[in-house]
RNA sequence: GCUCGUAUGGCGAAAUUGGUAGACGCGAUAGACUCAAAAUCUAUUUUCCUUUAAAGAAGUCUCGGUUCAAGUCCGAGUACGAGCACCA
């Protein structure tokens, strides 16, 4: 059969009838499935996206002819770094290198046959899409949910440009290769760590993998401490510190400050060594975060000198230092070091001599030179009220006389902080506000949404660092909506995670120019049942939209706080070689030449086939090859259709819908090909076979191969096409043989198999083991103790 | 360092969730068809002993345990991979 002409006739048959439309009136059931879409670069379709499109697509299409209203949609993530690279490079607007890019990857898509509905499509970068984008920032900007803030962003200061973490990694820009430093910005954030509790809380409302949970639990970092003040000797002033130990108190001989700390300028006057203060805090500014955290393994700090603080409990002193592996972002960026029990305090010590009180030890006796830290649980000493104590009722005590003399409380604390919103480019959601000199930030009315972006050429960043768009003062300056006064427009643009953090909504009601979604197509649709992506998308993608929609839920504007039922990740394809396809390995194979060589089903089969859907799995032609050849064979297998009715054998029939039905369901892709087969096996051996038989094999593999089974199925004369047939059902009864074949084990190994009725009483099959020759020689002059049987499975003889 | 995975033939992998380990595919070997090749079909293919078969022994990263029975459960460890990373 010539593959590529039958594959483009069923596409054009699919697109033109609207197959795969999903309706937002509908009497089915309905069921939202979603894959990620991609970011279209320049690369062209990954054969990784076809195994996870492929995947879905093969649900979708069962789902559909198990009589599901399906919604399968498709679209395009598209703002970003690339396309600006390419734009800068090119002197040409970013959106005409989108759009080049969209048709490929839509043609590439279009070519695998994927169920996609694709009167849906749409890309974040359409003006009729981030209109809403924007408007829903404006939302959290009504809500005090946006706000600008001073960070440190990694700057490079050749390129004059801010980088995110990943193109610093390292410690220098990935562009030019010269060192990143930290460079203090205004950008706006959102407030995302307010609904930390509730992005824990609401986990519970969701079928995510247990993996993907942990992701994001490890992600938002929830940890129950104390926070504890202690008095600066001889001032007013107080440090609070953040720890998840206040039972050891007792042992804490010092403090660390976070380098920036704000109580520093408070006592610049106290500390004799300012200048070596000052110093320092140069030294650890330049530092950037990379060096901070991996390359600098040996502690620095420098001691306060003049100032000493007051430990709460036994009113001891307390040096006071800083360094720089105190974070002033977490906690209160300020530690109460305890060196005899935390491996980082106890280098500190050690290195600047610092005294080192052991309060927690095995067996209740002090352990002689401790040579380090000792982390274990164990019982308390050298503590007062607290000797004797175990960690939790030493907390509990301690909590009980904190807050008693009002010295410090419990406290929660998250490791997730507010999100960064603002980026320094062109490409990407202008931030819809403008400062007004005399109304300060104002909100462009939503009459006036979308903020376009403007037509240019140029696309470089300003000296300074600001977005591109600063440059351009036609589209700066504007007036103030408020007092129609001068004013200027914000020059950021919002993250590529913006758009991506709510499209799974709009497909919902993509073409809605009233609102983002209708309220109705909200409530129709619910939440996305099935979301598959890549595991790098699991953590930072969805929490950024779970946080988006739980917003949107909080205001009433989405039904659901959860946004997502089931989310599971899918492995990577990787090269013949194990290693990641990439062009300078030389071992990327383009989707396209598999298709024109081998046709989209063999392609499809094959990845489906390849091994676990959730690992990754390694590139082999050879074993596409032999896919091929199975899909070669359901096709030879038409000439062997008889005219009579019913099933050959029925069990094995039953049998394979079963698995094939469960196994779609449950991301068991490879053996939904394998159980597939084996019934192709079967046939083939078989004098001929009914057609039932033949339209069994042809549905059950449709979601698959959908192609090449809709060709057969037109050929051996079905007037319906098989995406409009029901799915075939299974009798539980009929899915056993009536005769069955166990083993036989005595003492656990096996020396026998024999056949048996199905369901045979128990006393039967032992005799019948018994009576096994082999079986015999195993018990000779053994004492039986006891016999085993479980039913259909096995029979094991105990003997002595 | 912490957290989470994974480990099964020459290779990709299955195993009804504690019940005959290696289904299915690739590769390999032998044969059939063919002038020949391709395609297709048939047989064999975990290892060891054995001419073969029957029969046997070993075998799912290592060591130990629970059980009539362990790839599967428990404990300790090794290797590889992923994520987070001085989080107090």
């Amino acid at each position: 059969m010539e593959m590529n002409k039958i594959e483009k006739k069923w596409q054009k048959r699919w697109e033109e009838g609207g197959y795969f439309h999903a309706s937002n009136n509908s009497d089915k059931e309905k069921y939202y499935i979603l894959v990620e879409f991609p970011y279209p670069s320049g690369q062209g379709l990954h054969v990784g996206h076809v195994r996870s499109y492929t995947a879905l697509d093969a649900y979708a299409r069962m789902k559909r002819m198990q009589g599901y209203n399906v919604l399968f949609p498709m679209g395009w993530d598209a703002f970003g770094a690339p396309a600006e690279q390419y734009a800068i490079k090119n002197h040409i607007h970013p959106s005409k290198a989108v759009e080049e890019n969209i048709k490929t990857f839509k043609g590439q898509i279009q070519s695998l046959g994927i169920s996609f509905d694709w009167s849906r499509e749409f890309s974040t970068t359409d003006p009729e899409y981030y209109k809403w984008t924007q408007w829903q920032f404006l939302k959290f900007y009504e809500h005090g949910m946006a706000y600008k803030a001073k960070k440190d962003i990694n700057w490079c200061p050749n390129c004059k440009i801010g980088l995110s973490n990943e193109d610093s990694s390292g410690g220098v820009c990935e562009r030019c290769g010269s060192k990143v430093v930290q460079k203090e910005k205004e950008q706006w954030m959102l407030r995302m760590s307010d609904y930390a509790e509730s992005l824990l809380d609401g986990l519970n409302d969701t079928h995510f993998a247990d993996k993907i949970k942990l992701g994001q639990i490890n992600w938002i970092g929830k940890s129950i401490g104390a926070e504890v003040l202690f008095k600066v000797k001889d001032t007013e002033e107080d440090i609070v510190v953040y720890t998840t130990r206040c039972d050891t108190l007792f042992g804490a001989t010092f403090m660390v400050l976070a380098p920036e700390h704000p109580i520093i300028e408070k006592l610049k006057d106290k500390i004799q060594n300012m200048d070596e203060v000052r110093k320092y805090q140069t030294y650890a500014k330049e530092k950037t975060t990379f060096e901070r955290t991996e390359l600098v393994k040996e502690k620095t700090g420098v001691k306060l000198e003049g100032v000493v603080g007051i430990n709460p409990v036994n009113g001891k002193d307390v040096e006071i230092w800083i360094g720089d592996y105190v974070m002033m972002g977490y906690g209160t960026g300020a530690i109460m070091a305890v060196p005899a029990h935390d491996d980082r305090d106890f280098e500190f010590a050690k290195k600047y001599n610092i005294p080192i009180i052991q309060v927690i030890s095995k067996d209740g006796k002090e352990t002689l030179n401790l040579d380090k830290a000792y982390t274990e649980d164990g019982i308390h000493i050298n503590s007062e009220f607290l000797d004797g104590l175990n960690k939790e009722e030493a907390i509990n005590k301690m909590l009980e006389f904190l807050g008693e003399n009002n010295l410090g409380k419990k406290k929660v604390n998250y490791r997730l902080q507010d999100w960064v919103f603002s980026r320094q480019r062109f490409w990407g959601e202008p931030i819809p506000l403008v400062h007004c000199d005399k109304c300060g930030w104002v909100p462009v009315p939503e009459s006036e949404l979308p903020v376009l972006l403007p037509d240019v050429t140029e696309y470089e960043p300003t000296d300074d660092g600001e977005s591109p768009l600063a440059k351009i003062s036609d589209w700066v300056n504007t007036t103030c909506p408020k007092c129609g006064g001068k004013a200027r427009r914000e020059t950021d643009t919002m993250p590529n995670w913006a758009g991506s953090s709510w499209y799974f909504l709009r497909y919902m009601d993509p073409h809605n120019d009233k609102c983002f979604a209708s309220p109705e197509a909200l409530k129709y649709w619910g939440k996305v049942d099935w979301y598959n992506g890549g595991m790098e998308h699991t953590t930072r993608h969805l929490l950024y939209a779970r946080f988006w929609n739980q917003f949107l839920h909080n205001i009433g504007l989405v039904p659901n706080s959860e946004p997502i039922d089931i989310r599971v990740s899918h492995g990577m394809i990787l090269g013949s070689n194990n290693e990641k396809m990439s062009k300078s390995k030389g071992n990327v194979i383009n989707p396209d030449d598999i298709v024109n060589e081998y046709g989209a089903d063999t392609l499809r089969c094959y990845e489906m086939f390849i091994g676990d859907y959730e690992k990754d799995a390694s590139w082999s032609t050879e074993s596409l090859r032999g896919c091929k050849r199975f899909l070669d064979k359901v096709e030879r297998l038409k000439d062997k259709v008889n005219n009579k009715d019913g099933y050959t054998d029925e069990v094995i029939v039953n049998k394979t819908i079963k698995k094939v039905t469960y196994d779609l369901a449950n991301m068991k892709y490879n053996t939904v090909v394998s159980s597939l087969m084996i019934l192709a096996g079967f046939y083939e051996k078989c004098e001929s076979i009914t057609k039932d038989d033949y339209m069994v094999l042809l549905k059950l593999l449709n979601p698959i191969a959908p192609h090449i089974t809709e060709e057969l199925n037109e050929m051996i004369g079905s007037s319906q096409m098989i995406l409009e047939m029901p799915w075939p059902e299974y009798d539980e009864a009929k899915t056993i043989d009536d005769e069955i074949e166990i083993g036989v084990q005595v003492n656990g190994k096996l020396r026998s198999s024999i056949k048996i009725k199905k369901d045979e009483d128990d006393e039967k099959v032992k005799e019948i083991a018994m009576a096994e020759e082999n079986v015999q020689k195993h018990l000779e002059g053994k004492e039986i103790i006891k016999t085993i049987v479980i039913k259909n499975r096995i029979v094991n003889i105990v003997v002595k």
